[in-house]
DNA sequence: TCAAAAGTGTTTGTACTACACCCATGC
DNA sequence: GCATGGGTGTAGTACAAACACTTTTGA
């Protein structure tokens, strides 16, 4: 073995969750509510140290299991935090990753689920300890472009959905009013989704069309180009 | 100081470096020969460990500093590599950067860059060690669409430039071919850049303009939306 | 005056925006 | 039959692609 290779100490090595989460159409961020120093009763975002043998998405699973009760999501690597000081105990390098669940799938969830796990709507966020807010905007701003060239929404929504209930997830995540006749011709030029032949049953009005994600789509690349309507 | 913050063994922690220069109409990196195990004699990303006290900027600025000579270039996190046996060595955890650098500006690196480290454009690379195959392969994959959106070819080239440079360079780095007058109009358009006046005299044919970039445009962002001749 | 590269403008087609009416359902 | 939300088509506009001629320069 190289002897240079054990010389260098290292510095901590963790790993950040924003986890988002879409219901009630609005979207959602779990935060934690810390029981120890620093930032105790302070929220900051779910993390934990990467252990010897684990892999970052080993990691972040562990962590979604233990303290929330969920696992195998959608993951995506986010960004290295390394600000010196970002934890007041000591020199940690923290490597943000985003994750997006369904929360009506696990309804186990809410059992598990400490109290001291909470839900919040992105546009009423308490102050963060560390760096999180910092990485929270990151993901955010991730989530926004990602969603334009990649079929994030499935990840967010139900086996089979609407498509108003489509267009609201992406008014909501970008933040804009969108063209419903516009956004409709985009996603299915796109051949984004496949209609299923039923529709949805139980509301009061007409009962709109229910679709389902474009499994064969998966890889290829896709640019949605919506823009706000004005 | 929280007991549990100790009682994790890290990983260590790398940086390698994916380092793009621009010449004679080529798209380079620079490699590095081993003169150890593992892969003795092959060819590598630069690359080496973050000391307790460095920021990741740092790291990288050493390497550059300590291995080729030069400081302060365009640098960009890119993503971390933690598959548990990609080095040999032992685990570690790997967070790829890219950075561009204009070889012509750097001439005292040749005189300081040791006879182990080469320039290789970028369809001409050798087989490389680890996993800085799959490192290069996104950097190049991020740099051909960050370059779409931000005004990334001022790095690669010199203060001033003509147009038919910047499409070279353009044309280079997505690997297509471009229509001059499309793209002078989209470049332009763009407020990308600005006439400086002058002309590139020395060639035997007509004198083109030189440009600037536009400072101004530094922060925003921009869409170039550059799209290949057929 | 010739060859080689740089500069410039127009036409055509495509794709996006904006917009209004009909349809299905439950009450 | 009425109110509510879902489904559909079109006209106008703007932007992007394709394309050819003129200008400058050195030899």
């Amino acid at each position: 073995m190289n002897p240079e290779f054990h010389t260098y100490k290292n510095p901590s090595l963790a790993v950040d969750l924003v986890v988002f989460g879409y219901h009630n159409q609005s979207l959602s961020v779990l935060l934690l509510n810390r029981k120890d120093e620093p930032f105790k009763n302070g929220w900051t975002l779910p993390g934990g140290f990467l252990q010897m043998e684990e892999t970052l998405q080993q990691v972040c699973n562990r962590i979604m299991h233990t303290k929330i009760g969920i696992e195998n999501l959608y993951l995506e690597q986010l960004y290295s935090f390394d600000e010196p000081n970002r934890d007041p105990r000591g020199r940690v390098i923290s490597i943000a990753h985003y994750a997006l669940i369904n929360p009506e799938r696990f309804e186990i969830v809410a059992g598990k689920m400490a109290n001291d796990v909470q839900w919040f709507p992105v546009n009423q966020l308490p102050a963060l300890g560390f760096d999180h807010g910092l990485i929270f905007d990151q993901a955010l701003q991730r989530l926004k472009s990602k969603i334009l060239y990649y079929p994030v929404g499935f990840e967010l929504l139900d086996e089979t959905f609407t498509m108003p209930e489509l267009q609201a997830l992406y008014e909501c995540i970008l933040g804009i009013t969108i063209d419903r006749r516009n956004f409709r011709r985009k996603i299915l030029d796109a051949e984004y989704i496949l209609l299923t032949g039923s529709k949805r049953e139980g509301s009061k009005n007409r009962h709109p069309d229910l679709y389902k994600f474009n499994k064969a789509l998966k890889q290829s690349n896709f640019q949605l180009n919506i823009s706000a309507q004005q």
